[in-house]
DNA sequence: TTGCTTCCTGACCGGTCGGTCAGGAAAATG
DNA sequence: CATTTTCCTGACCGACCGGTCAGGAAGCAA
């Protein structure tokens, strides 16, 4: 019998988890349902990770890593274009990471958080800066709130529109939140 | 040594509760946890509520009620006016239960719904089909889950915002999102 | 063949979970 | 007073959790 590839079932393990974790919570997911899922003893997902939360970290890498992108590009750019912009990237960054995103609703989930999750989080907050700046009237903050929320749930709740479409419809909803010409907006791709 | 009244520990254990499952989320609240801060049994909570469940379902049955009260009173509603009173009842509904809003951000946490959770989705599903029919374009539907998740979004991020102030941001911000006029949005309460 | 590394298993550990239960104290009832 | 009902406790239960560990099978290099 021929040994499967180098890490085929590391990736497998990754992909089972999004799914559990997206699906059920990270709390609510089982390292047993995943190595049932997987079919595979639950001692072997921690030889490939050394514990849940590494699974967790392992997935959610690469949006964090292109949320810091997007805050350095931005901290680049003379403040009146940053809006607009910030729209753009961040509707991007939400299609591109629909289901890795779909891992976090349950925020509050991860308790202790770990270094990534922190990360993402910290991030998360520099975000709404942009948005609304601190000093900002409630009407700014909550239309910041409403647009940072709603791209999220928006991005769950339409699982099955392409991305290209719910990438239009996001921008689209995105201009008339923030009173922006929706001809400045254009799709971009991370 | 006098015996508080009646019911004291059962409305201190649903206030402990509904703090302890806003902040840590329902699965990661032990009941050993809201017993330590109530200062009782944990064996006390499972007398005055069966289940662990059953708390969760006490503190949001007042949110559920309220809910279908909304659409009932929708229903006899004109089709043209139900979209602008929609959101003012939308908005009264998340600002006079914030609190309660705040345990639902984990959603997928509950696993296997109690029978009234299961209730508030069904009803959060039918709010959607008013904002945005079934058979609606991308660009609505993702409106509708903007809008949707934005308000309760805004709500628990904005929790420094008296009740009346935050529902003023929040009709304004609704109505930019539906191309409402303002004009037509007045403040109401449940 | 021998030895080393990689990959994985099954048994097991301490801890925590939601929930049960026998029984006791205090208040209400007669 | 005696009895019943209400309210609560501490000990306990089985289930499941994330994680560890000794060891075995397979592939590779010598």
């Amino acid at each position: 019998m021929s040994r499967p590839p180098r890490d085929a079932l590391r990736r497998e393990i990754l992909a089972v988890a999004q799914r559990l974790f997206s699906t059920l919570g990270f709390r609510a997911t089982s390292l047993q349902m995943i190595a049932d899922e997987v079919d595979c003893s639950k001692a072997a997902l921690l030889y490939h990770f050394t514990t849940k939360a590494a699974i967790f970290d392992a997935l959610v890498e690469g949006l964090v890593d292109d949320l810091q992108r997007i805050l350095d590009a931005l901290a680049d750019l003379p403040t009146r274009q940053r809006l607009p912009r910030l729209l753009e990237l961040s509707v991007a960054l939400v299609v591109k990471h629909r289901e890795a995103l779909a891992m976090l609703r349950g925020l509050g989930d991860l308790g202790e958080m770990s270094p990534p999750a922190a990360r993402g989080q910290e991030l998360a907050d520099r975000v709404r800066d942009v948005l609304a700046a601190p000093g900002a009237s409630v009407q700014q903050r909550a239309t910041a709130h409403i647009f940072e929320h709603g791209l999220l749930g928006a991005c769950l709740g339409l699982p099955d529109v392409d991305d290209d479409e719910l990438a239009d419809a996001l921008l689209g909803v995105g201009a008339r939140i923030f009173d922006i010409d929706p001809q400045r907006l254009t799709r971009v791709t991370l």
